[in-house]
DNA sequence: TATTGTTATACTCTATAACTATA
DNA sequence: TATAGTTATAGAGTATAACAATA
């Protein structure tokens, strides 16, 4: 009997599902998220950066595409975007005339108190179905994804 | 105290966890489907779409297209794409001439169980610090997000 | 009239390569 | 010589709208 293989068909099981799960909280936020009317568009990618530029209170370009993974390039057009919707503001690091300072502008500080509020909001009614312990049991098995590697990396 | 908010929190970390494996998972699967030399370009949505052709037999585009959870025009595209690479065929449906089959060449017949090995091997080592009995709860909790859905949309 | 899949077009995210300014 | 971020360019995935063929 081939172990190895029955071991794969359950684990490609579970990370299949994983991707179903992805597929449905990403379909659910974009929905909820847009009734929200925001005065700026916030797909996930953008959201993503906004909130980590958010947590950093100030982060350089090149800093922030290796936290999201993704090359500065995709940066570069990311914040292009969000720039022109008035979220963010690029400012010369006076420490280092090559690099870039990003920070949010007073209009995106005062949207991203609602938008964590709402981002509560539909997590939970996502998880309605999940009790307290159930939750807690994936957070620590999802949670194992991610011990013993590097914390730069947020993937 | 704000139990709403308490909820979600932990809420909002859990589908965060969820995203971040997504992630980690799709990047684990590139590099090594890339090692694989397929005679054709294998990315996520074409492998999605192909194993899903290949479980039907043979399958609309329009039925496909619900089940992935994308529009039409999307269908087209990756078919294209798919047809270019001698992997998908379009046939004209017998029983109704607006409509087109499609199914799997000789060439993708060949692959796909080198593919499917290849899955169960790659999710095997994703989750090598998994035990058995940690699978299957995680198999268990995530099942629950599908349940009481219809099962046309796949996500 | 409604449905199937297409052409025409466009947007977002992502990337590589070449370049400019600075370190 | 190396790093930070840009311009130039491109490809994949996704979509809307208008349309042709067929039901």
């Amino acid at each position: 009997m081939d172990l190895s293989k029955e071991n794969g068909a359950l684990a490609v099981e579970v990370l299949d599902l994983i991707f179903r799960a992805t597929r449905y909280i990403q379909h659910e936020y974009e929905i909820k998220l847009e009734s929200l009317s925001l005065p700026f568009q916030l797909s996930g990618p953008r959201l993503r950066l906004l909130l980590m530029v958010w947590r950093a209170e100030k982060i350089r370009m090149s800093e922030l595409a290796s936290k999201l993974g993704v090359k500065p390039r995709t940066v570069t057009e990311l914040v292009d975007a969000l720039e022109r919707d008035g979220v963010i503001h690029r400012i010369p690091d006076p420490n280092d005339r090559r690099a870039t300072l990003l920070h949010l502008t007073e209009e995106a500080l005062n949207q991203i108190n609602r938008v964590r509020s709402v981002q509560m909001q539909i997590s939970d009614e996502i998880l309605q179905k999940f009790s307290e312990e159930q939750r807690t049991q994936l957070h620590e098995l999802l949670s194992a994804f991610f011990e013993g590697k590097e914390i730069d990396f947020v993937y």
